[in-house]
DNA sequence: AATTTCATAAACATTA
DNA sequence: ATAATGTTTATGAAAT
């Protein structure tokens, strides 16, 4: 009883309902200042409104040209940028930054291939990411500045040897190599989110400099040019902050306005209210909320997770904790390259999904399920999230042609509860078979889970072995189960009697789910050998699916590879990347070589065309060791991992104990 | 075409 | 007595 109500508790405020008319109002009245009018549904944007957010863009722009002018000392007469009138036309608006106009933010949603949630998290990374950079360039700043002051020093002291000046270059070309680096990193980050339709222009200075050495030019006049804008870079900054990233994130996620973008954010704001996953932001002080690296009451650096009550506490666990180090400098890399794996992952995925879509199109014959969204992105799904997100350019074929592919009123996310629960059950199978590396995905995806109401692409028993085994003790009770699910996915905080039902009956049914008898009742365990033998079958050598894994590869490869390299280089001792924990590039890791041993073993003997990608992650492997102690259970076979050539010996009675049979079966 | 896996529903038993 | 927890059976869809 109180179990229920607590889940639809949790599943009205958190999970969407957009479907809800739009008078309903919120069904938690917390605070709203920002918001001008209610619920107004986001499309129904008065005239009146339409023309202040004009202004106000209008204002941006002409502050931040301001600004842009007196950082690079180029004064183009435009008069009639500074005025802010009506005049300025909507396409100008959108050429800044500091806002997406509700038109291109449909036009995102229409033509991405992304949730809200998908956007946020990106868009989040990246901001994340100029902040990290800035800092690196401040750090870079000072460091040139001490080395010209050292250098200074000596020539007054007399002219300097080469040997004391040697180390001192060699640090300061380190230093640059690194900018450098970071900075290539960066722009082809924002290359890849323009390319994906994400960014139009990037915000301010930072992506200038960046574009410009890009093409060609030194770190040192890089160097020069920073220092010039300097000036107008701490006025920037809390613009920047304040405006433009930020905004355009939070307009996504949080209701939390910025007085100065108050109007925006409310006109953005009223698309994806329903999924708002930074509701919690709500509860936190304004500008908690703004941090990218603050949520929740916790510190988001990457690996940290350390308890800020607020944010003031937050701002000086940063200050303490992420100082500019060598450690999080590494860090920074490490979350830019993960970033930009992503990018890269994300591309490759929409590419695909295209050609899927379109490929379906062609036939158009698909006579059975109406209910395509779900099926479609059930499937997609199968690599990353990153595909599943608009049904409403899914290729719809069917019975209503003239139906209006699903309004972007819906909120433009993924599956409209209407879309998917007003035609009654639909059984559909939700099969995690090449897509094995379940803690991985779930990781990578954990917000994007967590926020949309998308059903996972995972059986109930990967589900609920993944929730036992997350668990520190390796066991749950059921109830703990049960929280689990609602906890993580918010496909989960609705029909609970149905899924709970079927978590029981999969606990029940499947041998490998152990129960045991407790002093405070009874927990579940995971019999893994059980587990995996009943999950055989991965691979048997389908080709494509053994493309799939490839591919994986393919986009595993170049993360390690560029990981280990930037390291290399950078003199950075890997296990820094392994104690910081993070996440999402171990799981990366940890999924390939979940796919590289489950499958590829088999299919080793001819599979010669796709080496290139294994050597690099094998190499790049025993990072993973430290990473996390329960891991032995945990995957399909870390260990064997480790050591490169995989034998340690019980693993390998398993695997062969498991597997062999069924190979055989197969065959 | 047959078999297997999975999701869902539901009846029923047991336990707290 | 009731809800939570487990067990079992049935059914149908989808994948193999």
């Amino acid at each position: 009883m109180m179990q229920e109500s607590g889940i639809e508790a949790a599943s009205n405020c958190s999970t969407n309902q957009n479907e809800a008319s739009s008078g309903n109002h919120y069904p938690d009245s917390s605070t709203r200042e920002g918001r001008s009018n209610g619920d107004t549904s986001s499309i129904e944007v008065t005239a009146a409104e339409l023309v202040h957010l004009q202004q106000q863009q209008a204002f941006q722009v002409a502050r931040q040209l301001l600004l842009q002018q007196q950082a690079s000392g180029l004064k183009s007469p435009k008069g009639n940028d500074k005025q802010p009138t009506l005049q300025v036309p909507v396409s100008v608006a959108m050429m800044t930054p500091q806002v997406i106009t509700p038109q291109q933010m449909q036009h995102i949603l229409q033509q991405q291939v992304l949730t809200p949630q998908q956007l946020q998290a990106l868009l989040q990374q990246q901001q994340a990411i100029m902040l990290q950079q800035q800092q690196l360039q401040e750090f870079y700043k000072k460091q040139q500045e001490q080395l010209h002051l050292q250098l200074l020093q000596q020539q007054h002291a007399g002219k300097p040897t080469k040997e004391q000046q040697q180390p001192l270059a060699a640090h300061h070309l380190a230093l640059q190599q690194q900018l450098i680096q970071v900075q290539q990193l960066q722009q082809q980050h924002i290359m890849t989110m323009q390319r994906c339709g994400l960014l139009t222009v990037q915000s301010g200075q930072p992506a200038l400099s960046l574009q410009t050495l890009a093409q060609g030019m030194t770190p040192t006049e890089l160097q020069q040019l920073w220092k010039e804008v300097t000036g107008a870079h701490t006025m920037e900054e809390s613009v920047t902050k304040n405006g433009s990233l930020d905004l355009s994130t939070s307009s996504i996620c949080s209701p939390a306005p910025p007085p100065k973008t108050s109007l925006p954010v409310a006109l953005m704001n009223g698309q994806s209210t329903g999924h708002t996953p930074k509701r919690e932001c709500l509860s936190h002080e304004e500008h908690g909320c703004n941090h990218p690296l603050y949520g929740h009451g916790v510190c988001k650096w990457p690996g940290c997770e350390a308890v800020c009550e607020d944010f003031g506490q937050f701002l000086k666990h940063l200050n303490n904790e992420h100082a500019l180090d060598d450690r999080s400098t590494a860090q920074c890399r490490v979350q830019m390259q993960v970033v930009q794996q992503l990018e890269l992952q994300l591309a490759k995925d929409k590419e695909r999904l295209q050609a899927m879509m379109t490929h379906l199109h062609v036939k158009s014959t698909e006579p059975k399920y109406t209910p395509q969204p779900l099926n479609l992105v059930s499937n997609v799904t199968l690599s990353k999230t990153a595909s599943e997100a608009s049904p409403q350019s899914l290729p719809h074929t069917p019975t209503t042609p003239t139906a209006p592919i699903t309004p972007v009123t819906q909120g433009p996310s993924v599956i409209t509860p209407t879309s998917m629960h007003s035609m009654g059950p639909i059984r559909r199978r939700y099969p995690d078979k090449y897509n094995v590396p379940i803690s991985s995905d779930i990781a990578q995806n954990q917000e994007f889970y967590k926020n949309a109401d998308v059903r996972p692409p995972f059986t109930y028993a990967s589900l609920i072995r993944q929730a036992i085994l997350e668990s520190p003790e390796k066991q749950l009770t059921l109830n703990e189960i049960y929280n689990w699910f609602t906890r993580m996915f918010a496909y989960f905080r609705r029909n609970a009697a149905t899924w709970k039902n079927a978590v029981r009956h999969n606990l029940s049914l499947h041998k490998c789910f152990v129960r045991v008898e407790n002093v405070k009742g009874a927990v579940w365990t995971v019999d893994e050998i059980e587990f995996q033998k009943r999950r055989p079958q991965k691979i048997s050598g389908n080709p494509s699916i053994i493309k799939n894994i490839q591919t994986s590869l393919a986009y595993g490869s170049p993360l390690n590879a560029a990981l280990q390299a930037s390291m290399a280089e950078n003199n950075i001792p890997l296990y820094t990347t392994a104690s910081m924990g993070h996440p999402t590039v171990a799981s990366m890791v940890g999924a390939i070589h979940e796919e590289l041993n489950g499958a590829v073993e088999h299919s080793n003997s001819n599979e010669s065309d796709s080496s290139p990608g294994r050597s690099p992650l094998q190499t790049m492997y025993p990072i993973h060791v430290k990473e996390e102690p329960v891991d032995p259970e945990e995957m399909e076979g870390p260990l064997s991992l480790v050591t490169t050539a995989n034998h340690s010996p019980e693993l390998d009675n398993d695997r062969e104990f498991e597997e062999d049979p069924r190979n055989e079966d197969m065959e």
